[in-house]
DNA sequence: CGATAACTTGACGGCGGTCAAGCGGCGTGG
DNA sequence: CCACGCCGCTTGACCGCCGTCAAGTTATCG
């Protein structure tokens, strides 16, 4: 039995394709469970076993060096899917920044389910094209902006992610004041910088009064326009 | 009228889900054209308007940075899938690296025929889930590995793609030497480095007898243990 | 054979990494 | 309620990698 019907990302994640028959047949194949903030989902290079629908929460996706080195190559929000589907093995780890819920499904029955609805193949389709899209722009920051343009570009970022849709369905407004889902050393991961470099550029914008930083984890931006001037 | 039954990429391009009936209804929506080298097939932030299947020659994928900058994203080799479906915008310029021909299609027409033909949209999802891994692990090139490592981990991954198949069907040799389609600057678009970093790090390890440069554009590869062990 | 572009090499400096110490907020236990 | 300890973060000093600028060299093509 399932609770696909009040889902909180029922109309946002792939399974929007299907109609009531349908999700309860893929309902049926899969299973909800908790992941708590710290804890991982998916392996690196381990079999392939696992997809799933983020219904609450924010996961990061992270591949390393065998030295130890890591970098998140993504991070997934609630309606996201993650995991690799028609592929052996996955090629990133999954670790829960927050306590996080998601809907999981085995790989195999996942798949077969898949091929046989090819409105839900071309959800995934259309979120694969656009996370490859996020992807490529991600690696223009990696391998040519310098640490500010990269600290302001991952700060607009998180504005427009955390934006209000409050005032208008269309359009969502950035957000001033928000929380981080990253510690230090998460945004360094993500942006390829260490935890003191990330840290001096915060401090840097904070004493030029472009953002304010209430607490660890909440940043306000106070002069958006000199942001976007740094981002490069 | 087509020559789809004749086409050097038949069976490995998208187009290998369809039947004849099927090819024959494609290709009267599209059609063959040459790229020059040097010459741009679709440009970063236009509509959308052009995808294609590359027959023959290499191409890069890049964006750029307002002031100049550029990083290349992706590099598209026969029979793999260019431009971007289902989206209004391309988020990477498209160049031809060598002399190419590719089979180009509207975006309005493919995009039409794909949801027509679920065979051929799975054949895509999986083509872009590939793009998708591959592209991930290039982030933690840029984000974290050094100019040696980068430099070790780029000549493996040639070696690898222009390995010789006439061997054995399965299993392909990594290529002791061989063409790279990339000129110096080109090099350093793709790993996030200068110029001259490429050019010292490529005469660094020709010093040390790892590598063998027959002339500019070509590679030997001399120690391939000791290259693996650089690459991090 | 000359012109031009592509590449190499050298000198130098700055950005950002490394190492180490100090700070502060939060939770725990006395 | 306060003392303490821990962990995440900040700050400082230093330095090395790699970017910048400039000159020299080699291929390529008309």
């Amino acid at each position: 039995m399932s609770t696909c019907e009040t889902c909180a990302v029922r109309n946002r994640a792939i399974c929007s394709s299907l109609d009531g028959g349908e999700i309860q047949a893929l309902s049926s194949m899969g299973r909800r469970r908790t992941v708590a903030a710290g804890e991982p989902l998916i392996w690196e290079d381990d079999d392939s076993l696992l997809v799933a629908n983020v219904i609450d929460g924010v996961l990061k996706l992270t591949t390393s060096t065998e030295d130890g080195r890591e970098q998140i190559v993504g991070v997934a929000y609630p309606s996201d899917f993650i995991g690799r589907p028609f592929g052996q093995t996955s090629r990133a780890t999954v670790v829960a920044l927050t306590d996080a819920r998601v809907c999981v499904f085995a790989r195999n029955d996942f798949d077969r389910f898949a091929r046989e609805h090819p409105e839900l193949e071309h959800k995934l389709l259309e979120r694969t094209l656009a996370e490859l899209d996020r992807t490529r722009s991600w690696m223009m920051l990696l391998g040519r902006k310098t640490a500010p343009e990269k600290i302001a570009t991952f700060l607009l970022d998180m504005s427009d992610r955390y934006g209000d849709v409050s005032a208008c369905t269309t359009f969502r407004a950035p957000a001033k004041l928000f929380t981080l889902p990253f510690s230090r050393q998460q945004v360094a991961d993500l942006l390829g910088l260490t935890i003191e470099t990330v840290s001096r550029q915060f401090t840097k914008l904070k004493q030029d009064g472009v953002i304010g930083l209430p607490s660890r984890r909440e940043v306000e931006i106070l002069n958006r326009p000199a942001l976007s001037a740094l981002a490069g």
